[in-house]
DNA sequence: GAGTGGTCTAGACCACGGT
DNA sequence: CCGTGGTCTAGACCACTCG
């Protein structure tokens, strides 16, 4: 009986850090308010820099952290509830849809959209860039692709780039009667642009949110929209008013 | 004239390392092919092993690689498709909904979910624990807590846990007319129980589902199911059969 | 320029899966 | 047992932000 049983199945330091740190945030710090920077830190739990930052991105990926290069570690908000989808089939760009065209061009999409798209895979086509903002911040950028033939009226004259032109596509686009849309999520890391975009470093977690437009039995249009994934929750249906998830951790036996 | 611009922005070597594997993976690996090991692919590369690692993890968040201790790094298949919310509003339990029930226990839930069930914190609630499968792993674990209120009628004797007790809590629960769902997805990290039972390490990235059922104008059951971020693509509205994204990358204009 | 987080190194040892 | 990926260390230097 002599041997206390203190660490049977001794999880790894960062692992346990995280939660250390994680209960200190619950109950010590308020929104916004920055950390001991992270050699500090590291000293202080007495583990290596490395250790510490692997915690770190651990809370940072939560949602608990913000980190930048330059400044320090703050405390994240929490995360902002963004609806996507509305439910009722509407085109991108209709009244009031929380995105804001930035510009559009003509190019050969990546081969995964045009065989989506099911054009010809060297054939270019219109892509509007949209971008999206919540609290101030931008949390997404999305890409939208439009073949020439789901807008065969479009004038290419008096526009050929820009937001207008962007605008252009759009309407042209909203003439279709749109029969269905599907639409899906998975992870992704931010490419070098998106992350720009988006205030983040490449490689960031971001949530690629893929819609496909139906209309006239073909796909009309695909839309890959990329959100922050450490900022943002994205809520379906309606509302955004849920509050679940992140709190005290407590484990339900 | 003569200085060549080779790198005005240098990229971080781990990110041009992802790169340039995964064009290897594109073209020189196929499907559950097994890569050299870290310390080979390091010293081959010219770069330290944790440098290496870094462009290793992104490839695997990104779920072109699956890295297994005591086995090897793997070329991962493409993400699965997991229909998530079929859009018609049903209970969860209803015929063939892709989930098997595990058990059942009594038990208070987490604060935030008390929360948003609008029960008191301290008061327990069954909660019932689900799982699904896909292409022959465990790809989602869920937690479903009903209030006992939203199942007036169970019969707490014949079945005191187990699955038979999860099954009559979800007979229970159909009884009930849903009005209404909403539903939030979210970048989360796998708790140690979560980790264990989708085969991955504590912290391992994966989407957080979360579903509040409302019947009677109030909130009668919360699930928060979680699914391997890397292995899934969650897909709503209907069909999974986009393949979109994951592609040999290439950039529009 | 001072201070921050981001990248990188060259080692070491551990935990796990198969043999 | 060996080989794998996972953890950890103690440094170094770089890129960025801000006063």
């Amino acid at each position: 009986m002599g041997t206390t049983q203190l660490e049977s199945v001794p999880e790894p330091k960062y692992w346990h850090l995280r939660t250390v740190l994680s209960e200190a945030l619950d109950s010590e710090f308020s929104v916004g308010e920055v950390l001991p920077n992270e050699r500090e830190l590291a000293a202080r739990f007495g583990v290596a820099r490395a250790t510490l930052r692997q915690a770190l991105e651990q809370l940072e990926l939560e949602g608990r952290l913000q980190r930048r290069r330059g400044v320090g570690t703050t405390v994240a908000p929490p995360r902002m509830g963004v609806a996507v989808g509305t439910e009722q089939h509407d085109w991108p760009g209709t009244a009031g849809d929380a995105w804001q065209s930035v510009d559009c061009t003509h190019a050969v999409p990546p081969a995964a959209v045009a065989a989506a798209l099911e054009s010809g895979s060297e054939e270019a086509v219109h892509i509007v860039r949209r971008s999206r903002t919540g609290n101030g911040q931008q949390v997404a950028a999305e890409l939208l692709y439009v073949p020439a033939a789901s807008v065969p009226d479009l004038t290419a004259i008096d526009a050929p780039s820009g937001p207008a032109r962007a605008r252009a596509v759009l309407r042209e686009l909203q003439r279709l009667e749109l029969e269905g849309r599907e639409r899906s999520v998975e992870l992704g890391s931010a490419r070098a642009d998106d992350a720009k975009e988006l205030d983040r470093l490449p490689g960031a977690p971001v949530l690629v949110v893929t819609t496909r437009f139906v209309a006239r039995g073909r796909t009309a249009a695909i839309s890959v929209a990329t959100y922050r994934a450490d900022t943002c929750r994205l809520t379906f249906g309606d509302s955004g008013g849920m509050e679940i998830h992140h709190g005290p951790e407590r484990q339900a036996s």
